[in-house]
DNA sequence: CGGCGGATTGAAGGGAATCAATGCTTGTGG
DNA sequence: CCACAAGCATTGATTCCCTTCAATCCGCCG
């Protein structure tokens, strides 16, 4: 049997067994979630704290948010972004207390569950399952930012950051062009990529002059995407979840853009 | 109500609700997979590889593996480290085809299961629970390299590889002593924490110079556990575990340090 | 207006990569 | 039993990407 020499570069596909369940499981979830309350924190407040009283699960309605860490020398590592759509604190199905710290980039709108709660839901094997698939997409991102950490230059590192936003702002038809606002500091990009705040603003500066990519304050616009792409090759895929609020209406964000216009 | 200085030191607890299910849980899985044959891979042999056929959940029995991926100027990004009680291929569950390639470090046996039959246990919720505490794990790990390789100096970053494996191994009670044997080769450890062999090799050599650890081959020793420790304050931690096989037989690494005397 | 956080840019230094040889083990075969 | 090859480890010299330090600029808000 001879091998497959460019299997690589399919994108990876849900098993058709599972897509059935993984789906009323996630309608299920939606529903619960859709009941509580609507939360709002502004920007730098905390969605969530380490070794705080009872741990809640998150789910981000709109806003950007990130989970982040500081290490023994007082720098900040961002473990990941989170976008509209997006769940948070699912370890604390098992743990006491938070163990990581959750901070909204802009103003960001949430619903909560009490972990307790939340814990109770997983008596349904189709929920279950539709959480499992959430933190297996969790892990997949974390891999591709830690293989991106690992063995991409700055300039890289940034396209494919810009890129996964994208792609995954695309997915849930939050946008339909490739351009997006970015809420987020050169700081805390540079704290996400493990690079200095002084080498990401330069580093921007070379891609707007290459016409790969136009940070401008925090709108971004992709102007090669196909480009993009080709630098991200060989990194883990996530699997594209099936799109569970299909029938929602959009969350556009903001675009402040010459007011917005076309 | 006064903030709680220094409460991030505290290594995250299990919710107490969720550690009856989650034991016997990890049971029954443990169960299911000794039921099937031991299987071995030689060094470099892969135990997944992307795109194949029938994906499969495996446990590792014995030996080390890793997750890999290849970026796209050839580099290789290490992504995880198994060791012995490690699972593997957990989002199998979700995928049509493997997409990541894992790889026998040395010689590696274990039980297998295809994927579809994996699926099947997850009708138990229990059984679910702890699939998810597994998958929650990795997630932890994934957090823990990606700060190192975004904030950390090569330096600390082989301080934080080492400490980790030895306190995996420790809680495994695979080892009762602060060394063990790594059967990585420098360029896998380097592919793992985003440096070079060469970096790697001089690192070990100023690590064993101050006495923090020696790594002679592939024995290590851990000098100055204390201070490793401290080197990691900050980074994301896991929760431990409640260990399931805690009844059953150790499984020694072999230790070729003098024949194994003492 | 002053102040502040964020962005921008310059100059200098350092940590890690790269290039290039040379040892050291181990396994294989004569 | 030794020769030889292959893979891994080790070390030196040089280069470069990124950091650090420092200053300036810009937009925003009270």
């Amino acid at each position: 049997m001879p091998e497959l020499v460019s299997d690589f570069a399919l994108p990876p596909r849900f098993a058709a067994a599972s897509i059935e369940d993984l789906l009323s499981g996630g309608r299920k979830l939606r529903r619960v979630f859709y009941e509580k309350a609507l939360r709002y924190a502004g920007r730098d407040a905390p969605l969530a704290r380490i070794g705080r009283a009872e741990p809640t699960v998150l789910r981000v309605v709109s806003g950007f948010a990130y989970r982040s860490c500081l290490v023994a020398d007082g720098r900040r590592a961002i473990l990941d972004v989170l976008l509209p759509g997006d769940f948070a604190g699912l370890d604390h199905i098992f743990l006491a207390r938070p163990g990581e710290e959750i901070t909204a980039a802009n103003r960001v709108g949430y619903n909560e569950l009490p972990s307790g709660e939340f814990r109770q839901l997983l008596a349904d094997p189709q929920i279950g399952l539709y959480v499992m698939a959430l933190m297996a997409e969790t892990r997949w991102r974390g891999d591709r930012i830690a293989a991106s950490l690992g063995r991409l230059d700055a300039m890289t590192r940034i396209c494919v950051l810009l890129l996964d936003i994208h792609d995954r702002l695309r997915r849930r038809n939050l946008i339909n062009r490739p351009t997006f606002n970015l809420p987020l500091t050169q700081e805390q990009i540079a704290d996400h990529l493990g690079l200095t705040l002084v080498h990401v603003n330069r580093t921007l500066r070379r891609l707007r002059e290459q016409k790969l990519v136009i940070v401008d304050r925090q709108v971004v616009i992709i102007m090669e995407l196909e480009k993009l792409r080709s630098l991200a090759q060989g990194l883990p895929q996530p699997a594209e979840l099936p799109d569970v609020d299909a029938p929602l209406q959009r969350l556009a964000p903001t675009v402040p853009w010459g007011g917005g216009a076309k």
